[in-house]
DNA sequence: GCCAAAATCACCCGAAAGTATGAATAGGAT
DNA sequence: ATCCTATTCATACTTTCGGGTGATTTTGGC
């Protein structure tokens, strides 16, 4: 069927191809005379872009970063369980010691006096002052406040 | 004495002015030439110059600044976490009444049997029994230890 | 009504916790 | 060098806690 419908019709396909070839070349070679024509304003608008790019390369490798700080205050929920972060700060504020925060880490761990003092190899009463002085500058009256309030305010687990 | 030298010398002075401003003509023409035989590299070179400007000043403009945020965090702090669900089943394991429970929580708030017992409108020997036997269910020695095992088995909040 | 569990209270005792005071030593800041 | 703080320890005393025993009353289920 595609055979016989090209044998019969041959001339005018050729002619048709013929025609779109001519066509084909007259078009290219009317792109070919526009670019020759205007190959140097082609040029320079290659360069211009190249150059425009080369400008941002410049700007972005050299100039210093623009830092813009802004300052966002965050509220943070400390809750007493969940990960624990240790809240420096905190007891930065209460004047605690590396020995009195040492004591209360123990007291939250249910442990005694005695138990603490046979821990940390000291006597039994160097654990009372610890504790005392602890008890102070948290303004609590016994180790289960001590515990409680060192929990709320992120000193301990 | 000057316009007497200037007299004497006038055709040699004039030969020499000629022969400058022809040679000044001559460098202005080479001048002129070297323009216009490189008028393209010039103008192209004025181009990428240009360009780069505007690729920088582009950038500049256009180029996001780097938004440094310091995040300042204020701490809220979170007495009890709102997430509490009671472990009715681990209170039944254990055999816990009422009031223990209830002695329980006041226990692991910091208060002393004293307090409890004004608090509850009941004897501090009331409430030295119930925490008696609430050591003895919860198999603990003391309340801090009770106070622990309660938080972690969600008997308290 | 009866029984068991829960809740209440009392007394005593020893252990632990907490208070008060004093003091020695070591390390850091001024 | 001097002062201050942290750490250590001691002694004495008071209060609180925890355990043991016993008793009474209330409550809820059979």
């Amino acid at each position: 069927m595609t055979s016989g419908f090209f044998s019969k019709h041959r001339p005018t396909i050729l002619y048709g191809i013929s025609l779109a070839l001519l066509l084909f070349l007259l078009k290219w070679l009317e792109l070919r005379f526009l670019i020759i024509n205007h190959v140097i304003e082609i040029y320079v608008g290659a360069i211009a872009v190249i150059f425009t790019g080369l400008g941002i390369w410049l700007a972005m490798k050299l100039m210093k970063p623009k830092v813009e700080t802004v300052i966002v205050e965050k509220e943070v929920h400390v809750f007493s369980d969940g990960s624990f972060t240790f809240n420096a700060q905190e007891a930065h504020i209460l004047g605690l010691s590396k020995r009195e925060l040492e004591v209360l880490q123990l007291i939250a761990e249910g442990m005694s006096n005695q138990e603490i003092a046979t821990r940390l190899f000291v006597s039994l009463n160097t654990i009372k002052t610890h504790s005392s002085r602890l008890f102070e500058k948290m303004e609590v009256k016994s180790r289960m406040q001590a515990m409680e309030k060192g929990k709320r305010l992120g000193l301990i687990p």
